[in-house]
DNA sequence: CGGCTGCTTGAACTTGTTCAACAGCGGTGG
DNA sequence: CCACCGCTGTTGAACAAGTTCAAGCAGCCG
């Protein structure tokens, strides 16, 4: 399996071969890299290609008139902007890479005839939006009730979960690119009182963070810190609800 | 145009009369209703029927285990739980009415026909799931970056638009069903504070508040007071972009 | 070497919270 | 009809969480 779409997706759907390589067919056409900290859309734009992320990690934001911006999301590897974001006018959010990152743009055709002649991936796809969607309210619960320490350890189990899924951690770690200006902007607090929060969780052991790995000694406890309670991502989706268009072998 | 989500969904697309009473029709079976502060689905049920709002105001909401309560959207006549929802497994946060509500529960089959016969009324419903996302993402740069009177501004601006959308307001005038631990509920803020702030806005001749009805002496302003650029609630969308399966006349 | 970016620290300050009490209003039951 | 209850809104005062401003340090890259 060395196409991480189709490696997130498979949690959704059995996919067959030939489902995996109209995926790899779909992206392989145009691959991008963007160096860090650099745009890839910005709003107002036209609404674009999809974007897949390949490699490194980006970013959806928004930017107040007076300069104050807020991380609305993050894009790891695997993920995908909005599979139907061409149906938009047009952007109403940038995305922007946080690392260096690769990525494949999608055009619409393909994707939509794609989409048409494989029920099942379109299933997987729309199941990927639903769980997106429950990512977002979750970053809203953040938001409006966790304290700072909730947040920030709530945050990392959700990236240790994300990249779990698509093979990217190892044992009890993980990549975490993001400073503590990123941290702040994704959690709506002030880059120093993020430093303040993470000396806090790291005196009382819940994570290590060195070199931008992050290693989780207890992950229940961590869990615990943040109330994170994983369900929203949907992890152990039933493969196919009983549906009358489900295929029989 | 007596269907409620015909009429939001109008602006997306030019629907014929046959898709207005595809839609009645998928609507038309099972109408319930629910008492104010009642939920409609729970967290942790099997993902149901898909809701729409006909009359009332309900909400999503997350609880954290001590008790602490986030809405993480409002739900307003048209509006409609995600239209593929039964895709998941079980429901990750509770719909709850404010109001008294009255709610048609669509089954999934007939809305999967409806979709599969109709590009154009599935199209229209993939473009509102986008818009529902789009309102998410400003809820998450509300609650990271606006202070407490931009959030209640800016609330209240947003409140107005959807409301306009679907012809529920009068002149600048709205339904202002919430109370004040409800406002707080949205703005993750404590009721007393939200108090306060409609104080403060109401001072400065930004709102009119009374017997549940609000009045907007001056909507630019208000709108400057919350920074509010509705641009992402897409309101003026090209009927129907160009593509393969466009329609010829 | 010099300059940039990211991390750290302290102290004063601001915003919003908490706790507590009370007022108004509508509905209910004696 | 009146007393009472529960819910919503209002107010004050003490408090806590997170911000702001400012300075300094370390590491990295050209």
């Amino acid at each position: 399996m060395h196409n991480i779409l189709a490696l997130k997706l498979n949690r959704f759907a059995t996919l067959s071969q030939e489902d995996i390589d109209a995926i790899g067919n779909a992206c392989r056409h145009s691959i991008h890299t963007a160096r860090a900290r650099r745009d890839i859309i910005r709003e107002g734009d036209a609404a674009p290609h999809v974007i897949l992320i390949i490699d490194g990690w980006a970013a959806r934001y928004k930017t107040l008139p007076d300069g104050r911006r807020q991380i609305v999301s993050l894009l790891l590897p695997g993920d995908l902007c909005d599979h139907d974001i061409f149906l938009l006018d047009e952007m109403d959010h940038s995305i922007g890479a946080l690392t260096p990152v690769t990525y494949a743009e999608m055009p619409r055709e393909p994707l939509e005839t794609m989409c048409r002649d494989r029920p099942s991936l379109a299933r997987a796809l729309r199941l990927d939006s639903l769980v997106v969607a429950a990512i977002q309210r979750e970053w809203t619960v953040s938001l409006g009730q966790r304290t700072a320490r909730e947040r920030v350890a709530h945050l990392f189990c959700e990236i240790f979960a994300r990249l779990e899924m698509v093979v990217l951690t190892d044992k009890n770690r993980c990549e975490m690119p993001l400073t503590q200006i990123d941290l702040g902007e994704v959690t709506g607090m002030t880059a120093v009182h993020i430093n303040r929060t993470l000396q806090e969780l790291r005196r009382e052991g819940l994570i290590v963070l060195d070199n931008r790995i992050l290693t989780i000694p207890d992950r229940r406890a961590l869990m615990r810190a943040g109330m994170f309670n994983p369900s929203y991502l949907h992890r152990h989706i039933a493969q196919q609800k009983p549906s009358p268009t489900a295929a029989l072998g």
